[in-house]
DNA sequence: GCCGTTTTCGGCCCGACTGTTTTCAGTCG
């Protein structure tokens, strides 16, 4: 089993004790090792075979035995025996907004309801309002969030959820009340799939009703949740929630990091504020009243967020590494990179033409380029066996090359890159003889066939591509497609490891929908000195665009613009597209 | 169930909102 599937059943689990009414820490407990599975930077079955895992904060003796027994054998009889426990129903119940575990347990206890269906049937039927506890609001409210489960879903990837974002803060933002205002949560942490969307603003009491009430009556909003003195929820048309919250001016900075998150950043963020004999939460750092013997000395007043920071004795983080990676010991030691910007951009390298599946031709994507103030495009067409996305022979590599030629005579300042996307086969091969791939200036290898493989496969695969001479970059390394399809199993730190010992390069796939190589990962491939590539896998001059995507992933897996090849002068991608071969 | 710069036992982040309650429990983030 994968770290994924290891982390969903914990989670699973974490709920269901919680359903059975167990120790709520012990739940927790569940809960957090679920998310520190999922966040793990190394290889699992390598931390299980080690022992390794038992070493991971929030992984105890219990915990790494259980995850041990469903990473070697798929299977748990502690998490067999727990399930078969309960009704299934209670699991979907409990994804009900406002609907959590307690209810659910209230529910199936006295009223044997054991589905959403069955759920549906009894508020319908006043069945719920005789409950205590319960009344005639709850079951209204309860229809409601089966009615919102069935058209909402839980995740969106992240260019919607900024497009809907900042529909909204524009509106709030032109109120002339509103003071400070800032999108905060997953949005401007850059994750690639956002849950829902967090705006902060700061503005006197006296106009929160005004901001709300713009708010709430934005043409954006489909539903109401929640309005309260400094917090109002709803749901948007694009099927996302969106929480509002005003603070007063003083406050801001505190409500902005702490709605920033992540969960875990401010964890850590507060243990570390206690440690002053402070308490940090949304509204203030202050001191901790009526603990410990002498009185802590008063923290610093904070302007912005950077000021936090500095009262605890650290360096500002930005948002994109608010993931507990380790950046709360990188900035207390003063080593938070500065981090690539899209600026830093000089070109990139996997795009395409009508030459295979491109809608733009060569000239519209090198001027498309241009206009962005780029001063090279790296032109990566598909190779022959892709014949779903009119894959080049060898006679048509030559005649783009020709046009090329042609082309980059034209410019000045300008430069037109040869390169293939060349089809990794079953066996490793690539789809083109080294003697064609001789011909171009880099080769982005990648897979497009024959998805259905064993970890261990699928790893052998790409690393055989990766050995080959004229193999330049890795292309989207796992294949997945965000909230559509998971990738292959590969295991990704072999990959990275033979990136590294080869000298070749790993793209971060720019296309909202792959994000690929992981951002997770990118900072281990950082380490190991591997070099990446920010490419928009573009398919027209438009998607040219998604490079800023990557340049947001680029930033959560730590990389500096001189760890990234398109952020490097012409020159100096010529000498490592050389260098690369040698 | 996990953890330890006062701890191997006794804590475990904390505040807002809602609906049901006259003081709070459950849920959410």
């Amino acid at each position: 089993m994968d770290k994924k599937q290891v982390a969903e059943i914990l989670e699973e689990m974490g709920t269901l004790f919680e359903l059975k009414g167990e120790n709520p820490f012990k739940c927790r407990a569940f809960h957090n090792a679920s998310r520190v599975v999922e966040a793990l930077t190394e290889d699992l079955n390598t931390l299980v075979q080690t022992g390794g895992i038992r070493k991971v904060k929030g992984i105890g003796e219990h915990l790494a035995e259980l995850i041990t027994e469903l990473a070697t054998s798929g299977k748990a009889k502690e998490y067999d025996k727990l399930k078969s426990s309960l009704p299934a129903g209670l699991l979907e119940m409990v994804r009900i907004q406002g609907l959590g575990p307690k209810r659910v347990k209230i529910l199936y206890d006295k009223l044997k309801i054991k589905s959403i269906a069955e759920l549906k049937k009894a508020c319908e039927q006043h069945k719920l309002a005789k409950l205590e506890g319960f009344g005639e609001k709850t079951e209204e409210n309860i229809l409601k969030g089966i009615e919102l489960l069935s058209k909402t879903s839980d995740k969106h990837l992240y260019p919607k959820a900024k497009e809907s974002a900042e529909k909204i803060l524009e509106t709030i933002q032109n109120l002339k009340e509103v003071k400070r205002s800032e999108i905060a949560g997953s949005l401007r942490r850059r994750k690639e799939v956002i849950g829902d969307i967090d705006i902060v603003v700061s503005a006197e009491q006296k106009h929160r009703k005004k901001i709300f009430d713009a708010f709430t009556s934005h043409k954006e909003v489909q539903d109401i949740i929640a309005r309260g003195e400094t917090k109002s929820s709803v749901v948007l048309k694009s099927g996302i929630n969106c929480d509002l919250r005003i603070v007063e001016d003083n406050e801001f900075p505190f409500a902005l990091n702490y709605f920033t998150g992540s969960k875990e950043h401010n964890v850590e963020m507060r243990s570390l504020a206690n440690k002053f004999g402070w308490t940090l939460n949304e509204y203030d750092l202050a001191i901790i009243e009526g603990k410990g013997k002498k009185k802590p000395k008063a923290p610093p007043k904070c302007k912005d967020e950077a000021d936090i920071y500095k009262a605890l004795g650290l360096t500002y983080v930005p948002p994109e590494m608010r993931e507990n990676m380790g950046e709360i010991e990188a900035s207390a030691k003063k080593a938070i990179p500065t981090l690539l910007e899209l600026k830093d951009l000089h070109g990139t390298f996997h795009c395409h033409t009508t030459y295979s599946d491109g809608s733009n031709s060569l000239q519209e994507m090198a001027a498309a380029a241009q206009k962005m103030g780029w001063e090279y495009l790296g032109i990566a067409d598909h190779s022959k066996i892709a014949a779903y996305a009119g894959g080049l022979s060898p006679e048509k590599v030559k005649k783009q090359h020709k046009e090329i030629d042609k082309l980059n005579g034209t410019f000045k300042g300008f430069r037109i890159f040869k390169g293939s996307e060349v089809d990794i086969l079953p066996d490793g091969s690539l789809d083109f003889p080294d003697k064609v791939l001789e011909w171009f200036d880099y080769v982005v290898v990648s897979i497009h066939s024959k998805f259905k493989m064993t970890e261990a496969e699928a790893t052998k695969r790409i690393i055989k591509a990766i050995k080959n001479k004229y193999v330049t970059i890795l292309g989207h390394p796992t294949g997945r497609l965000l909230l559509q399809r998971d990738g292959y199993p590969v295991n990704m730190t072999d990959v990275i490891n033979a990136a590294s010992d080869y000298g070749k390069s790993i793209e971060i796939n720019s296309h909202p929908f792959r994000l690929d190589i992981d951002w997770r990962l990118v900072k281990y491939a950082k380490d190991k000195g591997v070099r990446i590539c920010i490419n928009p896998d573009a398919h027209n001059t438009d998607g040219l665009k998604d490079v800023q995507y990557g340049v947001g992933i680029a930033r959560k897996g730590w990389l500096e613009a001189k760890n990234v090849v398109n952020a490097w002068t012409t020159k100096d991608v010529e000498k490592f597209f050389k260098a690369v071969r040698s």
